[in-house]
DNA sequence: CTACAAAACGACCGACCGTTCGTAAATATA
DNA sequence: TATATTTACGAACGGTCGGTCGTTTTGTAG
């Protein structure tokens, strides 16, 4: 290990790894992806990943904190620049579809892919996707709550029920993306939240009119 | 083949083999899915598989048709008991969830699954899913649309915008349901489009309550 | 009973999988 | 420069995969 501050060669190569695991995954699946193909792809040797993580199902594990850093740098990062409340709200819906629509993962969406791919295979990486999703559900639900705390929501709207409507919108587009262009869905699932928000809010001029 | 009616030997065998294969590839998904657990299952030889199918592939694409009939069988058929409009179109929903709540297939919904794990895998197969989306979408916008041409919804509802609501709810609530359990997330997908066509029938008291 | 075709089988193939292990190169410390 | 440690490598292993092929069983028709 270095003194100073720099990336020693070991963190370079694992970080590269996972980011190119992290790129596969979400076309092949986390369980279909291949170390043969993450190694190739990065000119590495298959046997070199084993120093760095003990089995497949670690590096898996691994890809999962890479995504979930990813998703928080691309998507909760810049909610936060909205004031609180139902723009918030908003905010994290619209960039989140705006992550999909950049196409930043080939596969959509790495989250989506991977729950529906380990929805009935128990085990340590079903628990820790199942961890991630309520950690997502439960920041969601509670930007809701605040907006109906501030007022900016009527006081009978259900803040769960109001999360789980945003979700539902996200995931739709993303899995309908492949059909009907990311575009075209990410568009119907901001009208969707868009006009119910409107319905649902106290004053409806509060949210960006939708271009 | 015998000259009555009967179903012959090679018959009987070919369906066993799809409904097991359909089952296997909820859990292990479309692609993961192989031939000697299909075979190992039933008791039947592996290679014996390559007289009814030429290819994994075939079986693949034969599986998308057994997982469409059973859903035409257990989500559409009943649906139509329902008079038409916006009463169709709940018991669409309804009946669609009360077949994840049964939990006919362990691994939740085929078609989501196999939606999300070919999302980013051109090919026959995903051009296949491709179709049978766009065919269930058109379902679903046409039960929206007799419902606003039959006076029962708003005028400036959008079928297209209320398929996609509907078709969003269902996909989350299956996603969900190993993290919260069928039944919680199943209920909340039915809360949500509920109160969504009590808001935008111009007779809210059309549709049953919610137990 | 014989003849025939559909159906199923067992053995085998090459390819790829995740994993192990002994060794060599690269980089740090002294 | 010499030493120690991290990092990466090539070769090989057992196992599973989809797929092929020749043979045998099964069920029907004549």
């Amino acid at each position: 290990m270095t003194q100073d501050g720099r990336l020693i060669r070991g963190e370079r190569t694992r970080s590269a790894v996972l980011e190119q695991a992290l790129l596969l995954a979400t076309v092949a699946g986390l369980d279909g992806l291949s170390l043969s193909q993450v190694a190739d792809a990065l000119g590495v040797s298959k046997s070199g990943l084993f120093a760095h993580w003990r089995s497949k199902e670690a590096l898996q594990l691994a890809v999962v904190d890479q995504a979930r850093a990813q998703w928080t740098d691309r998507v909760v990062r810049l909610a936060r620049a909205a004031p609180a409340g139902v723009r918030r709200l908003w905010a994290v819906h619209d960039s989140r579809l705006a992550f999909y629509e950049a196409k930043v993962l080939p596969g959509g969406c790495f989250f989506a892919n991977a729950h529906f791919e380990f929805n009935a295979r128990p085990g340590v990486i079903r628990d820790r996707l199942a961890a991630e999703l309520a950690d997502w559900m439960a920041f969601l639900t509670g930007l809701a709550a605040e907006a109906v705390e501030l007022g900016e929501l009527r006081a009978d709207v259900s803040p769960g029920g109001l999360a789980y409507l945003t979700e539902s919108l996200g995931v739709c587009a993303v899995m309908q993306a492949p059909v009907l262009g990311a575009e075209t869905t990410c568009g119907q699932a901001r009208r969707a939240l868009h006009e119910h928000l409107r319905a649902v809010a106290t004053d409806p001029t509060i949210l960006p009119e939708l271009t």
